[in-house]
DNA sequence: TGTATAAATGAATACGTATTCATTTTGCAT
DNA sequence: ATGCAAAATGAATACGTATTCATTTATACA
């Protein structure tokens, strides 16, 4: 038995009035007089009436829906980005619709879940976006943002960190403290962060004529970065410090180096990136490169509401800056 | 510049028939000539058609659309129960509206906002749902299913593990492996799953005589684990083992105590709940009870699933077992 | 070939709201 | 009291789809 839902109509009638009139007075509309906008609000309350978002959005056109699509919801990087989306977008009234993509790609699926719920916006988190999903999300009129990706044709906004700098600053930063042979692990290998942070840490080591580096493939997860450190390990027991694509690699890149035997840092110093928060666990105490979370989800949500309400408005990339956060997992040579 | 959204309308004339027939096509019906069929599917895909979801609930009742709250979505336990409903709702068809509750309490605001969308059932996890919101819901026909707490006015299904039994077994096997003196952290003392795995550790230790018990209370977060450890280990340094209610808790113990000086467990035996993956990274290896979190969400989508189906359906519990994992983190006393 | 029956189709309508447009009411200055 | 502008109101309509009902077309069988 579905119990009735309420409408518009039920509340004009209940308050003696007509139901434009209700629906003037829940539409935010001034121009209904005191008395009646009491009585209209009494009945609804007695009813409990909720206006029905689907009708609404259907004449407005406005949906208020907001999709995310993340992968690796398990980074606890993402975890934040999440909560921090959502905070921002329910403060505006916006509704998440939440996606987590299993693929590399997101998929034909996801895309047509998302059109037809005809959301204004689409955030894309560390998932590839196709340049044909893209151009179709364009012809919908659905604002696409990137965060923390780009593409290279520039059909939307990216926010994102400058990884490249923030790679050179990393690698002059381990220059410096004495070290002599390198391993970078990375993302996969065809994401922007990982392009990025690889060519700014190898610029500089070719600045210094250093050419000990080695590059483990990785995919941002735990697991990879324990097995990619054993890897490195046993290739070359030289290895003197190792630059993780993200903390979470880090964190399975210091374990693996503890079970192997070896301390950090006076045997291997790990560099990470993100600053999660288990980043700063005694337990692991890693240096690392911190992104400016909350201002790049700001931002990103600053730049959505801006081509929602301006569909002329031209994509744009927003590069923010971020600094090192050091903390004892890297150690001065002598 | 909007651009314009094709309808089925507009999909009827480039194909020769009627709305009706187009909308036949999108909803599966089978009583369309295969011919007339091909075409509308040719129609459709040179306007990039897509149904309008809205239009549709408006006239189906059925939105597809599950909305899920969650508190504390950095908690690892929780990233993994939000991937884990994602796959399974996405795989029936259904959209996710993620609702992030800051607050103890699930709020006015956000019930409004699942009951405007007219969402098909929520489900609540770590989250409290007082008995108005609860029947808020009911009255308007919504699905409630509570994930991981129950209530005790039996309004709303609820999926769980067996808090008390498991804790019971947490208990005895503590005692047996020699234990004298024991801590529980504690998460809010007003939710169930507190509640009941402090009944069933003190029981045991009740029967055995046991009295040398502190309790210290915590929030499920890292940060009140590794407070709480610090206060009991100044407190009274001879503690032997701590009973985490859960793993994120624990591993913020394990550090504290690390951090103190003390190891674990050949100082202190330390046992979690929840079995996150970071359980068994091998800096922690802690000792804890596994929640059947993919049978647990699978029990909480079928029974979500029936009782949108048949609304006369009365709420039912749902108790899991889970079981011990041992790793490292307790060790017998001699 | 003709008839009974099933399948396919289109016209019309409903879902619940916001909005336009025409009409009525109110407030106010004279 | 009168007239006028402004505010308030209601009737009608649109949003894009699914569905009912009546009608037409195809199919099967004798």
């Amino acid at each position: 038995m579905n119990k009735k839902n309420y409408t518009s109509q039920d509340v004009a009638e209940l308050a003696g009035v007509s139901q434009s009139t209700v629906s003037r007075v829940f539409a935010g509309n001034t121009n209904v007089s005191e008395k009646k906008r009491k009585k209209i609000l009494d009945a609804a309350a007695k009813l409990e009436y909720q206006p029905n978002a689907h009708a609404r959005s259907l004449i407005t056109r406005k949906t208020m829906m907001i999709g995310i699509v993340m992968r690796n919801i398990r980074n606890p990087f993402y975890s934040a980005v999440l909560e921090i989306f959502h905070n921002r977008l329910a403060a505006l009234g916006y509704h998440m619709i939440f996606i987590n993509s299993e693929n590399e790609e997101i998929q034909e699926k996801e895309i047509t879940q998302l059109l037809e719920y005809n959301v204004e916006g689409v955030i894309i988190t560390d998932a590839l976006l196709s340049s044909s999903a893209s151009q179709k999300f364009n012809r919908n009129g659905i604002v696409v943002i990137l965060f923390n990706r780009y593409t290279e044709h520039m059909e939307s906004s990216a926010v994102f960190c400058d990884n490249y700098l923030a790679a050179k600053q990393i690698a002059t930063y381990l220059v410096e403290m004495g070290h002599k042979s390198f391993a970078f692990i990375s993302g996969p290998s065809d994401t922007s962060t990982t392009i990025d942070r690889l060519k700014g840490f190898k610029e500089v080591l070719d600045e210094k004529k250093i050419t000990d580096l080695m590059i483990e493939p990785g995919n941002y997860t735990y697991e990879s970065g324990f097995k990619a450190a054993q890897e490195l390990m046993t290739k070359n027991r030289n290895i003197d410090c190792i630059f993780c694509g993200n903390d979470i690699i880090a964190l399975g890149v210091m374990d693996a180096i503890r079970v192997i035997g070896l301390k950090i840092p006076e045997d291997v110093s790990v560099i990470g990136f993100d600053n999660i928060r288990m980043a700063e666990w005694p337990s692991y105490s890693l240096t690392t490169w911190e992104q400016p979370l909350e201002e790049m989800v700001d931002s990103t949500v600053e730049l959505m509401l801006k081509e929602i309400n301006d569909k002329e408005a031209t994509p744009q990339i927003m590069m923010m800056k971020g600094h090192l956060v050091v903390r004892t997992s890297v150690k001065a040579k002598k």
